[in-house]
RNA sequence: GCGAUCGUAGCUCAGUUGGUUAGAGCGCCGGUUUGUGGUACCGGAGGUCGUGGGUUCAAACCCCAUCGGUCGCCCCA
């Protein structure tokens, strides 16, 4: 990328600080993380465990850009919301049209249906996952560019398909062996109507007690007033308690559709709680909300969370298009996971001299063509290599040394990698005998 | 965006009324010992004390700024 070609009103780096010397290693970007063993594995079994639940579940699998036209995002998840109006990691590009960076996927997905004439699949179940951006003050748990798994079902206007979704995640929770300390929090805001009267009551209910609410929830009470709800400060802790009920606002329709949701998920055994407070953030979300949340994770314990967002594809200039979905923080999920081990080598083929080095390498390739997983160990100190071999971790070691000048293998190996593996190293002593 | 706290070898950390060449354990490399073996001993490499200023005869230590981590708020997965 060469200066020339900068937009001739990009702005001087000001602070110095920011300017990397040449001498200097650059630093990682704030909010990124580079991952690695255990850690990268736990990452791993997240997504390998999805993969497998999604296809039990009957999810297809899509892909899609990790950018897409800013608009997309601003009018699917509201201009006023927190993740519109500051979080996004939007720029020109060289065409000079407005991106973004995908700060979530449901907006996508439903700009996929559209333009990729997906309807014809309605009802369509899918499951992606990738990562994400959003411009926030870096946590543990938290980051600025971050990994999210993500399953939604578009044009299916039915509760099952709220109840297919919530079982899905349960499972996944489990499968993951996670799920102890997690609760599943479920709530309904009703249908537009509902959603609607409900909201301008609580206006009209916080207006009047405008004084007594925290300076954060003054603030939400143009913005986004349902939020009030969620609101940690004890100043709005006592005034929520009295707020208007979604359930007085409830349509009859609202009503039915939110008891067919949970009479099925207690017909398949998911236990949930009712939390007449959880909003969710995003403008989208209409009856069912939910969030399957964690104790253990101080701040950041929502772990999953989702719901039904009939009115997303009709803002985004299609047919009105019932879909539900929900989304996890995969960096969330592999921290309650824990670090994984690192599978040990089948074998590892120690060279204990350097003139069987060849040797070496001939029978470390024909172990892993044959499917064997296996390492070398031809590096250090001769005497040493073994021992390091030892450390390491094997399944079995095959030491390749010269005894009397003449070349020798020996073995050592747990009982049970023996018989699993005998025939495979019968073979690599006989080759290597042979030559 | 706001508040708090931290930042010394690859890793975990010592290092206080500011005072000679900044230390340990682990890891890494080498040597000796052992020799069907995850041993023990010896030695070595490796540090702009996050970065940039300032105060001082003297700063890892005090002050300011900045970058980054962590925790909380906000928001959200």
């Amino acid at each position: 990328m060469s200066s020339k070609s900068a937009p001739p009103d990009t702005p001087a780096i000001q602070n110095p600080a920011i300017q990397t010397p040449a001498t200097q290693t650059p630093q990682a970007i704030r909010g990124t993380q580079d991952i690695f063993g255990p850690e990268a594995e736990a990452f791993a079994h997240v997504v390998e465990t999805f993969e497998r639940v999604r296809k039990l579940y009957r999810f297809r699998r899509v892909e899609m850009p990790v950018f897409e036209k800013t608009a997309v995002f601003s009018r699917s998840l509201g201009e006023t919301t927190d993740v519109v109006s500051k979080e996004m990691y939007s720029f020109e590009d060289r065409g000079g049209e407005s991106l973004t960076l995908r700060p979530e996927f449901t907006a996508g997905l439903a700009r996929a249906y559209l333009t990729d004439g997906w309807q014809q699949h309605a009802p369509l179940k899918v499951a992606t996952h990738g990562p994400l951006f959003r411009y926030e003050r870096p946590q543990k748990g938290r980051y600025r560019q971050f990994h999210q798994i993500d399953a939604e079902i578009i044009g299916a206007a039915e509760p099952q398909a709220d109840v297919e979704l919530l079982v899905m995640a349960d499972q996944l929770l489990h499968e993951l062996g996670i799920a102890d300390g997690v609760t599943l929090h479920l709530n309904t805001l009703g249908d537009a109507p509902s959603r609607e009267a409900w909201r301008l009551a609580l206006i009209d209910y916080f207006r009047g007690h405008k004084e007594a609410l925290s300076e954060d929830s003054q603030d939400r009470l143009e913005r986004n007033p349902l939020r009030i709800l969620d609101s940690k400060d004890p100043r709005d802790k006592t005034l929520t308690a009295d707020a208007p009920k979604i359930d007085d606002f409830l349509s009859d329709e609202a009503q039915d559709f939110f008891a067919k949701v949970t009479a099925g998920l207690d017909a398949a055994g998911v236990s949930w709680t009712r939390a007449p407070t959880l909003v969710r953030g995003l403008d989208y979300y209409r009856h069912t909300a939910f969030e399957f949340v964690t104790d253990r994770l101080g701040a950041q314990g929502t772990v999953l969370g989702g719901g039904r967002y009939d009115g997303l594809i009709e803002t985004l200039g299609g047919p009105h298009t019932s879909a539900v979905g929900w989304a996890a923080g995969i960096e969330r999920l592999a921290m309650l996971v824990g670090e994984r081990g690192e599978a040990k080598a089948d074998v590892i083929v120690v060279v204990e001299d350097d003139s069987l080095l060849t040797s070496g390498i001939a029978e470390v390739s024909r172990l892993r063509r044959s499917g064997v997983s296996a390492e070398l160990v031809a590096t250090g100190s001769p005497r040493k290599r073994f021992d390091k071999a030892v450390k390491m971790g094997a399944n079995a070691i095959l030491a390749l040394a010269l005894r009397d000048g003449q070349p020798a293998a020996r073995f050592r190996m747990d009982d049970e990698a023996a018989t699993a593996l005998s025939d495979q190293l019968e073979t690599v002593v006989a080759q290597f005998a042979a030559n």
